[in-house]
DNA sequence: CGACCGATTGACT
DNA sequence: GTCAATCGGTCGG
């Protein structure tokens, strides 16, 4: 599933405002068989949503200042989810720009959204948008035309201390918006 | 309760 | 490369 979401596009709608971009890394957290995994130790009312069936929106706060969103796929109970780490900005690049707090120099373009925390704050979701229903919107998964078949990188995952041994990371080959490379990657 | 710390970022050496 | 910011979740006493 994680590979699966590589080069399609996150949408997220605010009122007549319509934010894109095409994911280009994440990483696969696999409940309570993966110990860097928020739902390792089973369900508490921070990682509720995680255990939710899949197609729903699992969007948490750390480091007391970022938000991170996932995509919860697995079925109920289970405790699945893929961290979004970084979007390629399709649509709505200015709004993105004011999120994050950014003038209007073209030279941030790749900043604007290189880290699961920016990502977050680029198209604007935080506490209230934990739980919504993909299917549903106002943040949804569109087919993406721009990638048919990207090159797909492989590689361990980024800011956990168990678990590193796990191939969960994948991302999109040279794409500038992947947030930090790695030694020993592996493409397939 | 109190202590520890994090699926990060940005500033700095 | 290092490190502080900043605060809610989680766990031990």
């Amino acid at each position: 599933m994680a590979r699966n979401l590589l080069g399609k596009y996150l949408v997220r709608t605010r009122g007549n405002v319509r934010l894109i971009g095409m994911i280009v890394e994440v990483e696969a957290y696999r409940g309570t068989i993966d110990p860097a995994s928020h739902a390792y130790r089973g369900m508490t009312q921070r990682n509720e949503v995680m255990f939710r069936v899949g197609g729903h929106l699992y969007v948490y706060f750390t480091y007391g200042m970022h938000f991170c969103m996932n995509v919860v796929t697995g079925k109920a109970g289970v405790g699945e989810a893929v961290l979004i780490r970084a979007i390629e900005p399709i649509e709505g690049i200015s709004i993105m720009r004011k999120n994050r707090g950014f003038g209007n120099s073209l030279a941030d373009l790749v900043s604007l959204t290189n880290g699961p925390a920016k990502v977050c704050q680029a198209l604007g979701i935080s506490r209230p948008e934990n739980g919504i229903d993909l299917v549903k919107g106002p943040v949804f998964i569109a087919r993406g035309i721009r990638a048919p078949r990207p090159r797909i990188v492989v590689s361990t995952r980024i800011g956990i201390r168990e678990g590193t041994d796990r191939p969960w990371r994948y991302y999109i080959k040279d794409n500038p918006w992947v947030s930090r490379y790695k030694k020993s990657p592996h493409i397939i």
